[in-house]
DNA sequence: TGTACATCAGTGAACGCGCGTTCACTGATGTAC
DNA sequence: TGTACATCAGTGAACGCGCGTTCACTGATGTAC
């Protein structure tokens, strides 16, 4: 319970950062005020000190969400063996990102709840959205989107249906599956490659 | 305000109907009893006499969206020109589709929200994925369902997304893109195919 | 450096509201005679 | 066929509850002198 100026930027973060990961844990509509502040170990009347309404807080926790997703996916890429397109594909259709949705890709964890929500957010999701496809344009070496905007729409497609089975099998089946096929359309032959797998 | 047994099965329908086409355009949580019931002409305290409680309502509510969509989908398929895969793939990823959430395919609807509920909804939904799967294959003419898993993915993912995006052009660009791709992967030679373009 | 005071981050009681659910009631339906 | 009665579909007031939001307050922080 600090006081200071530096201290109530602290808050105002983890407050963010805590609403971002239980909006991708539990959708838009799972946060409240209350529990919220509670869960950041602070009480609910001081969540108007750092957001002007629950609304507000939720526009900011949505783009939050989202960013953390893109940051993570860059991340996760790098540290990965595997690099290029199919490093990619592998990280997003992944039984580990499956299963970790509070800190996996907003996108496949409410792509539902954006579709019906207001403008100025799916405005907000369209961005990432176009992120994404614009990453996966580069690592295939496209010079249009066709390609990449399929990808996509397989990978958050693929994702969100593998958190939806609940046969596990079936679900790690779905992964394999549309990983193996995205990787292979791209890679038909491992020969025209020069050298370097890693190299795009 | 009928009071016949008749009239009583007749309401409860309504009420079911209306509360798949609700749940299919807002989302589970945006079902309340009290409006529910006032949009088919009736008193919020009535509903007890067809429901044990709003969860085992949502539950018959979910199952009937998913129905609904699978026979939209199906007698859809019967009325339009192209057949088959194509036009399975065509009818899916259709503006028409894209626009209209409370009469369309409750999947990519609800995605997300499923993908966070409870074990008996989840098992609903997945049942309803294995149907699309299913037809995907069967249409593909395939031994297994690996194609049929990406093409399902991507339809969903395809759909789901162009209802984000806030660039009505860009969303048509995406639904096309998929369109397109999914139906050339599987018809690459128009010459293969038998004579009648309307037979699998 | 030390003191006096203004600022303001965080507290917690209180509010109005909509929600799901209950229940005593009404009056049309359906049945027994 | 007609009457008397039980059934039960639908009504609407009332409930407890959790919610978002407000506000008077507390006490540590930061600043003016």
């Amino acid at each position: 319970m600090g006081h200071s100026q530096a201290e109530k930027a602290q808050s105002r973060e983890r407050i963010l950062k805590e609403a971002a990961d239980q909006i991708r844990d539990g959708g838009l509509e799972s946060v409240s005020v209350g529990k919220l502040m509670k869960s950041v170990s602070l009480t609910h009347g001081g969540f108007y000190g750092h957001f002007a309404s629950r609304a507000d807080l939720l526009a900011q926790a949505l783009r939050r969400a989202l960013v953390d997703g893109v940051r993570r996916s860059a991340a996760r890429e790098k540290s990965v063996r595997t690099t290029g397109f199919a490093g990619f594909v592998k990280d997003y259709l992944s039984s580990s990102h499956r299963d970790s949705r509070s800190t996996g890709c907003a996108v496949s964890a409410l792509i539902s709840d954006v579709g019906r929500a207001d403008v100025q957010s799916r405005a907000v999701m369209a961005g990432s959205i176009e992120d994404y496809i614009a990453a996966a344009r580069l690592h295939l070496g496209d010079s249009d989107d066709s390609r990449a905007m399929l990808a996509v729409s397989a990978m958050v497609g693929a994702l969100a249906l593998s958190r939806v089975m609940t046969d596990p099998a079936r679900s790690d089946d779905l992964l394999r599956s549309v990983r193996e096929q995205l990787v292979a359309v791209n890679e038909p032959n491992e020969q025209t490659r020069s050298g370097n797998q890693d190299e795009i």
